[in-house]
DNA sequence: GATGTTTTCCAAAGCGCTTTGGACACGCGA
DNA sequence: TCGCGTGTCCAAAGCGCTTTGGAAAACATC
């Protein structure tokens, strides 16, 4: 039988009102007593009913991450782990809840709905947004402060997000190719209804228009990002008639099956062919060390978890401020995976 | 302002308790107006408020998964995604919510306790136990229903657990590798601390034992199972003075950087060595199709995470009923990545 | 028709906190 | 002395549900 405050109350000879004060930090209450209600209540290891306190406050002390369940965009991805352990290391430090709603894709909406209805959060982190996104306008509506990661264009532009900047991140790691004197560079891209992935794309082809290099579509794949895509579409590329000299990848684990492909052919990576892909920088996929792996546009997806998390709770402290908008650099890191262009025909 | 018990009560023109009889399926009261208390929440969006139902009910309707964030031992490894999207499935069929507490390794077992004593869960999925888990105990202790993902000995071993046969997993997989030949076979296991990392190796040792080949400690590897230990590990025994002909790893993650390893070398995987992995049949590393790439002892993590998760729900609803425990079989299945010894001193 | 029994509903008392609206004592200046 | 602010504390009223302990009505039994 946990000891409440009533039992805390009791023993101390005060009332439920200035021991609750006591607690919470209100200046209504002598530093004496507040002293005195302190050492009691560690001594009896008072811990406040968290139901309790939550229906009184009316506040759910809780951050709802909604994961679709999806056989397709799949947001059961490698990142995951990483993002969602950065925010709850941030909302342990403010003392929020991480709930996580895992539900079938057509039903997402509705979680969120419920989420707001039931008020079992405070807020919302939106994952992975696609290209006409239902998700801003209902939250919106719901009046649920919400931030996005990542984020997509629409004609209602005020939401918090934090994106990294994929458009240019994939310009910069195009060019760096070019300048190394590749010519044909694929992309392997992920699904590109989602919103990173088309903008991945289009600074991928920019760097081609800036160049006035034609852009070869057989070139440009978009799929899921497992090894097994990186596997299939490297080994295919790499066959064709007209193979690429490098590729732009837009995950770390395509990366490992394109080089399985590339390895399966008798080709190296940097030397044979070159290869820059995004990184997230996963704690067990580690791309550092003095030469990393692989060449990379990197940005740790941690560090993302942990700064959403921080502006959810500003959010819901002020949900009339102007809402955060943050678009991160990535860090384009040279690695072993990329080299001088050798193909004779590449001039 | 969302539509509450009591306006629904009154639109009805009946009392709070009837309504909330009627729509928690209670037997006192009639059909007809079930229905017509059913047809009227639907119509009004009635929601019923979760902070007070939890604490009308004194049950949170939620699961506690406490994750330490160790520098050390991490298990924000790939497989926890996995394995939270099963579990997160199973509870939001049973109306559970999943709580997920990041915390700084030295504050875990508070993590335990605080959940018990404020109340937030009604029960806890233990994860990655270690050789003399203190946590077992502190849950028994707190009273706190809960079901470890692997399970670990000790004195006490009544308690609910879902594991693989790791022993038996890797004693099998030894097993045919001695039969296609191989001699050396290399282990490259997760931390040892690791109940599963433990039996694991144990299996490997009593393949050993029946064989009476002498197993060679400089064959024995542990450590973080990223991608980086396996390209390290491999690449060191691959060159040394008596190299593995075959490994036997722990985690896919591992097995990608055997491979660049082996690749780096000019050696190839099933042909000039062997190589079987454990494989917790990830959604982004799919290692199935017609002939999977890897020979794996597989078990799906997803698949785990769901069972857990029924499992601590039936402890819940009977706290004293005899502690479920469910040992698994994997699937011993054959890829790319293995193949008769080729050693001339094999034989 | 009187007496159980069952069905159907309700008023009110929780659940364990927070917060409102005083009450009381004390010190201060007028 | 009075009045007034100020610093401390408290009783009680929520928060929005569930659940207890009836009461009234409907039905069955003799």
């Amino acid at each position: 039988m946990p000891v409440k405050l009533k039992d805390l109350a009791q023993q101390l000879g005060l009332s439920q009102t200035t021991v609750s004060r006591a607690l919470n930090g209100y200046p209504e209450v002598s530093e004496a007593t507040r002293d005195r209600v302190l050492r009691a209540a560690r001594r009896l290891h008072y811990q406040p009913n968290a139901r309790a306190q939550r229906l009184a406050t009316g506040r759910a002390m809780a951050i709802g991450h909604v994961i679709p369940t999806a056989t397709k965009y799949a947001l059961v991805n490698p990142i995951f782990a990483d993002f969602m352990a950065g925010a709850g290391e941030t909302y342990a430090g403010a003392g929020y809840d991480l709930l996580m709603s895992v539900v079938r894709e057509e039903d997402e909406l509705d979680a969120y709905r419920q989420m707001a209805a039931r008020g079992s959060v405070d807020g919302v982190i939106v994952h992975g947004p696609r290209a006409e996104d239902p998700r801003i306008a209902l939250l919106k509506s719901l009046g649920l402060p919400f931030v996005v990661h990542g984020r997509l264009d629409g004609p209602d532009q005020s939401y918090a997000w934090l994106d990294i900047n994929n458009g240019r991140s994939f310009r910069r790691a195009a060019d760096l190719l070019f300048d190394l004197g590749h010519r044909r560079l694929a992309l392997l891209n992920g699904p590109e209804v989602m919103d990173f992935a088309a903008r991945r794309r289009a600074g991928y082809l920019e760097a081609h228009r800036a160049r006035a290099i034609p852009a070869d579509p057989a070139l440009m794949l978009a799929d899921e990002m497992t090894e097994g895509f990186g596997f299939r579409a490297g080994l295919e590329l790499l066959r064709s008639e007209a193979p690429p000299t490098a590729f732009l990848v837009s995950s770390y684990i395509i990366a490992l099956g394109v080089r399985r492909a590339a390895e399966t052919l008798g080709l190296s990576l940097g030397t044979d062919i070159s290869l820059i892909t995004h990184d997230d920088d996963l704690s067990y996929l580690n791309n550092r060390g003095e030469v990393p792996a692989f060449s990379a546009t990197r940005s740790s997806a941690r560090e993302a978890g942990r700064r959403c998390a921080e502006i959810v709770i500003e959010r819901i402290a002020e949900p009339d401020s102007p809402p955060l908008q943050e678009l991160w650099e990535t860090e384009l890191t040279i690695g072993l995976s990329t080299g001088p262009c050798r193909s004779t025909d590449a001039t």
